[in-house]
DNA sequence: TATTATTTTTAGATTAATCTAATAATATTT
DNA sequence: AAATATTATTAGATTAATCTAAAAATAATA
């Protein structure tokens, strides 16, 4: 694994996330959305990466990743998300606060600082948004989770992710009161807009719009 | 203060630190061989930061650092110095581990996380050699401190920085049984080369070379 | 399917940071 | 002081990463 520039790190991490895990092929337009560069430059940037073969790119076709790149970009996400649970954890940050800081984090080399910082922090499998850790081989697993706008009347879930990481949104859930681990119940349910009313660790009703339902997510 | 870039960042560091704080006037060859770089990249460099006002520079005879220089360049090594109490009294890195792995955090710009990792730490007023750590305004007390070598015979100390912080050196400082805090007592002293017998904690004898003996900062 | 629209790539510049080789300024030494 | 050595600067390239504008390929639609 040779060493990465911070771009080349930031392009496989948003091909990777693009193609659901490298699943699909991922538009050059897309990247160019998702990093908010232009298009020439994400042209020019899979070619080098392709040279490199951390991408499987054929021109106007998409890019996939390589095994190799796949690998590299969930090193850099096993870092992002583990100072992320140290800006949390230790250093007392909300959840809204800690991405941009990781986004720094995570390009710092050392593996030992990672292997120490990990246990320093008891090998945490899930970042402060449920999002998993993937561990020193890339392996990593989700938790079982579906949107609260899909469980049943009456269903029960506890909170384990956020499918949005905007702080606009976090800062939105922390106010009316969920958090990582709430109990939820669904109560009612409005077929009209699709928002509906929980109950939260048996306590507190809260009504919530069909946007939030769609982005916290559940397990039961 | 407007956001410099790493390669800023360290030039400005290498010339408050070559200048002893500012004091003295830098040569451009002092720099690149300090930087490993070479004089014409350092010319280049000294001309850019100079239009920035960060230091004053003269074709031909020499830079010494500006006011805002000199506030970057204390804000850079206080992260430095940061990072480093970090890595060694909670990642359980030894002193001869961090540099370079600080080298790299004390670029991460976020005046907030600096703020938490300093609280988190409990205000540290010195790194793990001994250094003073400026705070947010760049103040700082360098504690009285003379080498081991220019102690008087039957003279007491106590360890409090190292003036070489290469591994090497505090590896072997390590092996001996040197370290921060350590109690020293000059028992003998080789006028011929500059070696001495010392007792430390009061229980080991030690003899060690005047190089060493020149490197260990006691205050009395 | 031919035309139009969209997407992607290439061509050509630009900026920061570096390098080597050549030149200029300063310092040292006969 | 003139010659020589040292030190520092400029000129000209190079590399990574970016951009705009133009060209090429693919997709959508009349």
């Amino acid at each position: 694994m040779k060493k990465l520039s911070f771009a080349e790190e930031n392009y496989l991490k948003a091909v990777y996330h693009l193609s659901n895990a490298g699943e699909n092929d991922v538009s050059t337009n897309a990247i160019a959305d998702e990093m908010q560069t232009k298009a020439a430059s994400v042209s020019d940037m899979l070619r080098r990466l392709s040279e490199k073969d951390l991408v499987i790119y054929k021109k106007y076709q998409g890019v996939k990743i390589s095994e190799s790149g796949k690998k590299s970009a969930l090193q850099v996400i096993r870092k992002h998300r583990l100072w992320e649970v140290f800006l949390v954890e230790k250093l007392k940050f909300n959840w809204d606060q800690v991405h941009e800081i990781a986004e720094q984090l995570e390009h710092i080399k050392s593996p030992l600082l990672i292997k120490r910082l990990d246990e320093f922090l008891g090998h945490p499998k899930y970042d402060p948004h449920g999002d998993p850790i993937p561990d020193e081989n890339g392996e990593f697993k989700e938790k079982p989770q579906i949107p609260l706008a899909e469980v049943a009347l009456n269903g029960n879930g506890i909170v384990v992710a956020v499918k949005d990481t905007n702080p606009l949104f976090l800062q939105h859930l922390d106010k009316i009161g969920i958090y990582l681990g709430a109990k939820t119940k669904i109560i009612d349910r409005v077929e009209f807009d699709g928002s509906m009313e929980i109950l939260v660790d048996s306590k507190n009703k809260l009504f919530i719009s069909k946007e939030i339902a769609q982005n916290v997510l559940v397990t039961n």
